[in-house]
DNA sequence: GTCTTTCTTGTTGTGTACAACATCGCATAA
DNA sequence: TTATGCGATGTTGTACACAACAAGAAAGAC
């Protein structure tokens, strides 16, 4: 896909093969999630070994582990797919991310330290950069990184690690939807949303963010779903 | 490990790559699971290989998912361990099943068929029988066959895969802190809790059976943190 | 005797060649 | 024209050879 000599670069340079695995699986994971990848791409193992500089062996554990994860499907002689995500389909991920996000704020809640709130002024200033100008893949990549400084709020690493492949199970179902919706508007709510946990987590109320993001979560697949139906009739 | 004709058997009849993929993992979880491989064993690829009757690529695909399921760690040079269950790091994981159990009774709770009914009542006998001639490995093979069993209550598959995983990170705790434990004792309560379960799926109160089981398992971990502290005094 | 060094052995990680398979284009016959 | 076969091409799946590495044994120096 790209040159990208940093990524090469960084590659040679990882000592273990733990290190390359991680950065070959992020990497990849990254780029389906920002719809680099869209849903229906076809990949190829000897490209993307040939692009990271490595055999198809070591590239093929990160592939089985996405596929693992829901997000790739390898079918021999045609490819390796990126998969579609359906509304219908994640309407149940969607109620288990509600419930795992209110369990942030209540399962071992953990009182924000200075890097942690800095993390959260800098989400909502970039949201309310976005507000200004507003922009698909920029409004992606921000949903992604709020959601990793979100989970900081609990010290709970298996209800991180269990969000987390929740989360990137259904964050695509954004890019997908976001060309029937008003994006503009789309932002402006993200924002508040960002806003109202920024002020939450400030006064140490985790599980007010907790409860606020799952509102907004409910909120978010309700408006998808009403924009779905009325794209189809 | 073993000779096992059933098994390659079965693996050669498989059709497609995932098929055998499936078998061979789930061959492994379960041999992880019942503590035919305790923590600590060395596993070698080329050994499993064998015995499957397959090479070491398509086994090294089970090996690495089962890595990231966190049941196993490969080490270069040294090999494939079956990871150790320690109760503290445990902890946490058992917090987020008590809340996820609670979860199968409330999210999309789906009304018993007669089929799941019947396994309900074929753990209960089987749970009864266990009380005349308690067996640790039976023990074992029992409680997994009632989460299976107990996730059916509810629709929500996302949550089903989720609770799997952490089940299987946990269950191995059992077979390493039973032996310092009232192995009778044990089963007993086990029994009455699937009684309890039994009766209230009987009555179609699926809420409840959640409860019930949230409830247990608290008190099991709460057995389980008393014998341990016990012990080490 | 004890410590150090080197070698042997066994393991996982990686590269590569080939098998199995699906898909598309194209030629050919009806 | 249309249907059919078939072959060329590209893909993932599998097998195997070797590299990289760790650990223990054995031999040698002191």
């Amino acid at each position: 896909m790209k040159p990208s000599d940093e990524l090469v670069a960084a590659l040679e340079e990882a000592g273990s093969a733990q290190e390359r695995f991680e950065i070959m699986y992020d990497t990849l994971r990254d780029r389906i999630s920002v719809s680099d990848y869209p849903p229906g791409t076809r990949l190829s193992e000897e490209a993307l070994a040939a692009e990271f500089g490595v055999s198809r062996s070591p590239l093929r554990k990160a592939l089985k582990i996405l596929e693992a994860d829901g997000l790739l499907q390898s079918v021999q002689g045609v490819g390796t797919i990126v998969t579609d995500v359906d509304l219908d389909e994640l309407t149940q991920v969607y109620q288990l991310r509600m419930e795992l996000n209110e369990l942030v704020g209540r399962l071992s809640p953990k009182h924000p330290d200075e890097t942690t709130l800095a993390l959260f002024e800098d989400i909502r200033k970039r949201a309310e950069a976005l507000r200004s100008a507003p922009d698909m893949k920029i409004f992606a990549r921000l949903n992604i990184d709020f959601f990793h400084v979100f989970v900081r709020l609990t010290d709970n690493q298996p209800l991180v690690e269990v969000s987390e492949r929740l989360f990137y199970q259904t964050c695509r179902i954004w890019l997908k939807m976001i060309p029937m919706m008003d994006l503009a508007e789309e932002v402006a709510i993200f924002a508040g949303e960002i806003a109202a946990i920024t002020d939450a987590v400030r006064l140490g109320d985790t599980e007010a963010a907790g409860h606020i993001r799952r509102a907004h979560l409910s909120m978010g697949f309700a408006r998808l779903k009403g924009h779905a139906r009325r794209h189809t009739l």
